[in-house]
DNA sequence: GTCCGTGCAAATCTTTTGCAAGGTT
DNA sequence: AACCTTGCAAAAGATTTGCACGGAC
C-alpha cells in the first residue's frame, strides 16, 4: 500500500483533498482523466472541487509523480508514477489498460539526437497505444 | 513546388477552399495551429470558415498528408506532409522551427514492442521539444 | 439534378481563473 | 495570525455540430 503522505510533501500542505485525489489516482492504477477521477471522488463521498483534481494533478506532474498522455478527444489522461523516474507507457485503445514499457532506446536515441541536433534541453513525449491480448481477441 | 491539386484527389471533391487550406498549410513549412492557419487565410483575403479548416486538416491527417503535435497549452499544430511516410520531429519551444529526424531506431523499436508485449496494431506518437540553436544562444 | 462541401453561429468540452471562506502551519 | 488551499461559478480557448445555401460532379 503506498503512502499519500509522501507524495503530498512534494506537492505542498497536506490536505484531506488532496491526499483523497492522490489516493484515488493511485487506486486507479491506470490513465484517467481529471473529470472522470473527479466522479469517482464524488462517487466515494469525498467532496473535492474539480479544479482542485486539476491542481493536484498539475502539481503532482511538476514533482514528476505522474505521467499524462492524450487521448483521441484532446482530454488529457494522468497515472500516478510511483518512482520518480521516467517513463513511457502502451496503452489499449479498448479498455485504457496501460503496462510501462522498457524504452532504453529511447532515452539514449533522445539523448543522442540532443547532443547533434544542435538543440539544447530536449525533451521527448512517447505514447504507444494498441490492443490489449484481451481487447483485440473479443 | 507541391501541387495542391494531387492533395486534393486524397480529402475529396476540389474546392478552392480545401486548395487555399492545403496551399497555406504547405507555404507555413512548420507546425501550425488550425486558428492560426486560419487567421493567415483571413489575412490574404480568402474568406474560409474554420470549421473548413479544421475538416481540411482532418481529411489530411486520414490521408497522411499531415502530421500533428500538442503545444503546451493543449492545441493541436499542423504540419504538412510532402511524403506519405510516417515521421518525426524535433520542434523548437521557443520559434516553432520544425526539422524531421531520423527515427528509424523509434520504428524497429515499435515494431519490437508490438510483437513481445501482445499488443495488436500499435501505433506511437513521438513528440520531440527543444531550444534551436538560434533560440537558446538568445 | 444529386450530393457533398461551406459558412455562420451555437453548442460542447476541457481546462483555467477570480474571489470569498475555511483549513494548515 | 499569516498564508495557502478550496469551492463555486464564470471565463477562456479549442474543436465540433446543425442547418440552409451554393458549388462540384
Amino acid at each position: 500500500m503506498s503512502a499519500p503522505a509522501d507524495d503530498l510533501d512534494l506537492i505542498g500542505r497536506h490536505t484531506a483533498q488532496r491526499a483523497s485525489v492522490v489516493r484515488a489516482l493511485i487506486d486507479h492504477g491506470g490513465f484517467v482523466g481529471a473529470q472522470t477521477l473527479h466522479d469517482v471522488l464524488k462517487a466515494r463521498g469525498s467532496r473535492v472541487g474539480l479544479n482542485t483534481v486539476y491542481r493536484t494533478l498539475a502539481a503532482l506532474l511538476d514533482a514528476d509523480r505522474a505521467d499524462v498522455v492524450h487521448d483521441r478527444g484532446g482530454e488529457r489522461l494522468f497515472r500516478y508514477r510511483p518512482s520518480a523516474e521516467h517513463r513511457h507507457y502502451l496503452v489499449c485503445r479498448a479498455c485504457d489498460l496501460s503496462t510501462a514499457v522498457d524504452a532504453d532506446v529511447i532515452e539514449t536515441w533522445a539523448e543522442h539526437l540532443a547532443r547533434t541536433s544542435g538543440f539544447a534541453e530536449v525533451e521527448h513525449t512517447v505514447e504507444l497505444t494498441g490492443l490489449c491480448p484481451q481487447c483485440c481477441g473479443s
